[in-house]
DNA sequence: CCATGAAATGAGAGTAACTCTCAAAAGATT
DNA sequence: AATCTTTTGAGAGTTACTCTCATTTCATGG
């Protein structure tokens, strides 16, 4: 919302936009995750305090808690689904809805994977703890269920029906789910190879369905 | 997993099958879980408390959080799993897939609403907790996901695949979060009319994807 | 540059969901 | 009835989170 990504582009000078306030909040909130990822890294997510984040982070604990409202969302939240809106609805009129959602996911991940969201090593991170720790993975799925009701609202005006639809519904949230799935995969076999084709696959499902072709594993 | 559902079935004195003890665990779970339908219909989710349900179902708090592992269980779980693999095994082989679903989990719904799983107010209270409130929700998806696994490994066996194949595991998840979404669209409308038609529908959507065909709402 | 207002922070007290431990109670067994 | 095992209750402890209020820090108009 408040645009942060332009912030670390200018030189020092040439763009005091926003105000010190405005500044001190994105390092603060920058530091929290930083400290956040570091001390998890070490210790485990469970065995990191929000009292050792604020430590490390340099804030009070009460702070923490004016920033993210609960310890998962610190690793969790991420503020992109109005970009991703805006380039779904950047597509051309007439793709097929895979289509540009192939394109989109694909940019994405691009996107994530050359560290625009965070370091390699704390996107990494990120992805091991939405798999591995049931309180974070809870918040993640919530969270996608949050970007799928974005999703139909795109989906609904590309195809003339009603957001609330139960057929958009339906379908945005099998996306989701598709997208969930693909991302857990690559997790859970090691963040090997590239988590695109493995979105990608998990589209291919979606279109045609489980074809009951080759009968072999990764 | 005990089949608790044989023992109400029995008159009194012919079926000592299950000793004092068993009997007994039964009679708390059932009065845990009781205790905090009530209570939440009366107050509300957070606002009950586990020392409330505690109270009023007779037991000890250490007690409720043996048997339930966290609040949230105490109204999501439920362990017919097993049941529902069984169901899909018993469908003929050459069946598609999608068909063995629309049977077996037209008939979920239909055992659901007849109440052999708990009082039809109870059921309902159930369904809109697992929609309105976030942890509830949240612990509910998980449940679902692990209700994937199962389906996954019927669909693997089915199709010669892997159960942990990438493929595979999308088409469940999708599938599961269909039938989340239809529950939940039927919770959102007030519970009116019948979920298995909702979760027909979407299957359709699986089936066949968004026809751009009607443009019209419930 | 200073005074005034607004927003962010910190400190502290409070709640409630869990966890752990240990001793007492109740059912099972011989 | 005596012993062994499982279940329970009591209590203390941890931690995520909430609320309130005083203090600090930035913004702004004179």
């Amino acid at each position: 919302m408040t645009m942060a990504a332009t912030a670390h582009r200018s030189n020092p000078a040439a763009e005091p936009r926003l105000g010190l306030r405005e500044r001190k909040k994105i390092k603060t909130r920058m530091a929290i995750r930083t400290a956040t990822y570091r001390l998890v890294e070490e210790q485990g997510y469970d065995a990191t305090t929000i009292e050792q984040i604020a430590d490390a982070a340099e804030v009070s604990p009460s702070t923490v808690f004016r920033y993210f409202p609960t310890k998962e969302d610190i690793v969790v939240t991420d503020e992109y689904d109005p970009l991703l809106e805006e380039e779904l609805r950047a597509r051309p009129e007439g793709e097929p809805l895979v289509e540009s959602l192939r394109h989109v996911v694909h940019r994405a991940v691009e996107r994530s994977a050359s560290g625009e969201y965070g370091t390699p090593a704390e996107m990494r991170l990120r992805s091991r703890l939405m798999v591995e720790v049931p309180a974070v993975r809870a918040r993640t799925i919530e969270s996608m269920a949050s970007t799928g009701l974005t999703l139909c609202q795109v989906v609904a005006d590309r195809t003339g029906r009603d957001p609330s639809d139960l057929e958009v519904r339906v379908y945005c949230m099998s996306v989701v789910a598709a997208l969930t799935e693909a991302s857990r995969y690559w997790t859970e076999h090691g963040q090997r190879g590239h988590m695109g084709d493995y979105v990608q696959r998990a589209l291919d499902v979606l279109e045609h369905g489980l074809e009951p072709r080759n009968s072999k594993s990764p």
